[in-house]
DNA sequence: TCTGGGGTCCTAGGACCC
DNA sequence: TCTGGGGTCCTAGGACCC
């Protein structure tokens, strides 16, 4: 594939979370859109979980960011409207969206939620110039589904993703090489992907300011500096990125849970509980995926939030419900300490699939356990994860499936690699 | 009760083998 | 018995993304 003249068009939801709760609300008989009052989509503050997810313009005029404290927030504007997420109403609504576009390309990559890579190459004789096909997809969303996008239009992913990122909302920007020096050089580095908040003031101190003095600096300086990572940035900032629009699915390397617990965790018994509750949803959908982890580690967050992580190899990978738990506990004895834990997590890797299942002559009553995991599995996808649960969480204060939404369908989540 | 949850990738250091 | 060096695997932690 040619890539000197691809076409690559990014297609980013206008606050996503919240345009899509607007939208579901005012399809259900609501006489306010979110989207024109000071509004946040946030968690539950009395369990800990009170932060800004997705906020409207009109929030955003009292400086509300996504990622602050809903107590902040409120200190901001405080007639601020708070509405809890429903990760699986958007999860449709971003399924409808990669419906409409799938008309346009076949070769479309989901990079999260709300944002879609589409590779626009040799569709021009069927859809013409590819900003009127744009702004024709842009106009279809908004009347089909009643939210709006942005899209960027390029020769690669990462001058499309960057260009949709100019002005909002429901917008069609273009940047292509030749538009560099004047649309990309001049904005702050920090708004360069892959420039967070660790690198950004490094790249201060030495007088970095822009994009464009970042791309004028000799990359051998980058690189002995910052290692791989100094020679990425250098490329984005010069525009360099030729990954393709992974039509085919990223494979999944892992896959994890982890919560915020409504209280501090202070010993083994609840903790234990804990990291069982996390490990059903987490093993589920290791099964739903049709895969086996060699991997488990388990993450602690004490209440000062210093996090640190154990990990250790099963002796065979499993999908097993009961030996990933029993690996889980083991790892946590091992690594804590014994202060109160505000959040627990786990997380699985080395994924192998589960198809053959050979080892499993070394593991006792396994045909018993996989039975048993799969009624299990079949019980809670069809009334839901609290049909069905082990005693020890009644009256636990504990629930017994923590993290993940059930009914979502995995799909390959975002990368540092485009 | 002021700070979520899902990911990927890279690096450094230690163990171990040849 | 002194001093190497390369390669691979494993683990913990930290960077980034949405």
């Amino acid at each position: 594939m040619p890539k000197s003249n691809r076409i690559i068009f990014h297609i980013d939801v206008n606050s996503a979370y919240l345009s899509w709760e607007a939208v579901y609300r005012l399809q259900h008989g609501s006489s306010v859109d979110l989207r024109t009052i000071p509004s946040v989509i946030g968690g539950d503050v009395t369990s800990r979980h009170g932060i800004v997810l997705a906020k409207s313009i009109p929030a955003k005029k009292y400086k509300i960011q996504t990622g602050e404290t809903l107590y902040s927030a409120r200190m901001k504007c405080p007639n601020l409207v708070v509405i809890p997420p429903r990760y699986y109403l958007y999860m449709q609504c971003s399924n409808e969206m990669v419906r409409i576009l799938r008309e346009y390309s076949p070769s479309i990559q989901r990079y999260s939620i709300d944002e879609v890579f589409m590779d626009f190459s040799n569709m021009e004789p069927h859809f013409g110039d590819p900003v009127k096909a744009a702004h024709e997809i842009k106009d279809r969303i908004r009347a089909e589904l009643g939210f709006t996008v942005n899209i960027g239009i390029s020769t690669n992913k990462l001058l499309a993703k960057m260009a949709s990122e100019f002005e909002k909302p429901d917008k069609v920007h273009t940047l292509f090489p030749e538009e560099i020096p004047a649309k990309l050089w001049p904005l702050p580095v920090e708004e360069l992907f892959m420039i967070g908040r660790a690198t950004a003031p490094k790249l201060y101190k030495r007088g970095i300011f822009t994009v464009g003095q970042l791309a004028a600096l000799d990359p051998n300086v980058l690189r002995q500096w910052l290692k791989s990572y100094g020679i990425m940035i250098w490329n984005f900032a010069n525009g360099y990125e030729d990954s393709p629009v992974r039509d085919d699915g990223i494979p999944m390397k892992g896959l994890g849970n982890s919560n915020t617990l409504a209280f501090d965790v202070e010993d083994a018994q609840t903790a234990h509980r804990v990291l069982l509750s996390l490990t059903e949803t987490t093993a589920m959908r290791l099964r739903d995926a049709k895969k086996c982890a060699g991997v488990v580690s388990v993450s602690m967050t004490d209440k000062d939030f210093h996090t640190y992580s154990h990990q250790g190899k099963l002796d065979v990978p499993t999908d097993c419900t009961d030996a990933i738990y029993q690996k889980a506990r083991e790892l946590f004895d091992e690594a804590w300490q014994g202060e109160p834990l505000r959040r627990m997590g786990i997380r699985l890797t080395q994924l192998c699939s589960n198809d053959f299942f050979q080892l499993s002559f070394f593991v006792k009553n396994t045909e018993k356990h996989r039975a048993l995991d799969a009624a299990v599995d079949k019980i809670r996808l069809k009334y839901g994860s609290r049909a069905i649960f082990r005693s020890s969480f009644l009256y636990s204060g504990i629930s017994p499936c923590m993290g993940g939404v059930l009914e979502e369908e995995d799909y390959p989540m975002m990368s540092s690699i485009l």
